[in-house]
DNA sequence: CGATAAGTTGATTCGCATCAACTATTGTGG
DNA sequence: CCACAATAGTTGATGCGAATCAACTTATCG
């Protein structure tokens, strides 16, 4: 099976694909596998010998520190979820699904030849790992200086950008397959809490949820209240 | 002037450098310059044609957001502090030294050079960045999670951790040119409180700081308190 | 020796956790 | 189609961790 469509999709929002590249894209076989709620996609421990891209649903990246349970990442559609693992001899988090999720696992040797022949397309590779470590630097600037209401805002207004790149925002709204004692568990706080701060966004009219889907009456005026700045995720690469 | 020592001894750290690729990192020129503390070494904007790579000191990544100032990552010795401007069209943070440092600069051409001629040195390089990130996801796993005084650990050990791998502890002591009010800034804690955590951590007998100079006289049990796990840092690649 | 910066301490306030109850919604078997 | 169970969401009371503000002590350095 080859691989699907959003790899170029989403490499193609970044940068101009000639055609060899998307041919060496278009011919890496891939293996793709289903998964349902709270399943461990990957495993902590030493990397398996693939890497893993998400191409439907959500999944988290959850690090056990202690005797706790933290999230330190979301990942989307179109997201390489352990781009990683290639070339990192041990992965330190697990990665659940978050809601249903379909999965193409990729060979590390394919990622392997693209780094040997392809240079340009290797460049978008690494890209796409510097965009998730931006993300995760924001998320931690976001987490370190935000309250709680301002900070599912600003996680709402992120989701927004990144399901706007892989072309999943219909009128401002988008499926999120997460409830209230999950978005608790992602930001870090208790379900009471987060259901007052959730409603205080709704007071305001910036946000109604219902039955796993969101919609953002005026996003703009959300990333005001949430210091959200899109500009970090709008990233036009240098790679070329 | 060709590019310092540390590069590939951080390099040759995650994986074997055969001779041609010590030949391409050593004819990479580079141009020093010295920062003081305070100084931006690199500014938030569009990125310049070069990145750079700290040779001594420590320098913050700071994100603002809102009217906040936020600390998203410490860089030591050995660290790139913006390999991903090579790559980024805009950088969304500025990197501030801490205390004074010395910085080296390379022009991207030479880093797009090594990505078209040298595919091992290339998966190397992206590794740097891959370490980078994961330190990062810990820092927002730790920061959610732990107590002050834990937290204040936990940073004590990772930076024992790293700056190991550069070879500048000894006797599990490193210069530290930080004081309280930054690592209250740097956390994202009060500075009263920041005195309060340090005071718990030396009353346990875990930590003496005089001087910008730290000893640990018992890291493990630092760690064990602090639920740091070094595995995340001890990364040997799977580049080859 | 006084001046400035670094570190320490205490009192008060605020954000969020925790625990516990309660309501609304969805699902299930009879 | 109803009765009930299970799950999701809501609300309130209380406690703790850390912020804030202000005073004070100790180093550092002309």
């Amino acid at each position: 099976m080859a691989i699907s469509r959003f790899l170029p999709l989403f490499l193609g929002a970044r940068d101009h694909l000639d055609d060899r590249d998307r041919e060496a894209l278009a011919t890496i076989p891939v293996r793709r596998e289903q998964f349902s709620h709270g399943d461990k996609i990957i495993t902590a421990g030493p990397t398996p010998g693939e890497s893993c891209l998400l191409i439907s649903g959500m999944a988290l990246r959850v690090h056990d520190i202690g005797k706790q349970r933290v999230v330190s990442a979301l990942q989307v559609p179109g997201d390489f979820l352990d781009l990683h693992s290639f070339l990192l001899a041990t992965l330190d988090h697990d990665v659940v699904a978050q809601g249903d999720c379909a999965v193409e696992f990729v060979r590390s040797e394919e990622l392997t030849r693209i780094t040997e022949e392809r240079p340009h397309l290797t460049r978008l590779l690494w890209l796409c790992t510097l965009i998730d470590a931006k993300v995760t630097r924001v998320w931690t600037a976001a987490a370190a200086s935000l309250k709680a209401h301002e900070r599912i805002g600003h996680f709402l207004c992120e989701l927004h950008a990144r399901l706007g790149i892989v072309g999943l925002i219909r009128d401002d709204s988008f499926n999120m397959p997460i409830e209230q004692k999950d978005l608790a568990d992602i930001l870090g706080f208790s379900v009471a809490h987060t259901n007052r701060a959730l409603q205080d966004l709704r007071g305001r009219g910036l946000v109604t949820w219902n039955k796993g889907r969101v919609h953002l009456p005026d996003p703009d005026a959300l990333a005001a209240l949430c210091s959200f700045d899109s500009r970090y995720l709008e990233t036009i690469s240098a790679a070329r």
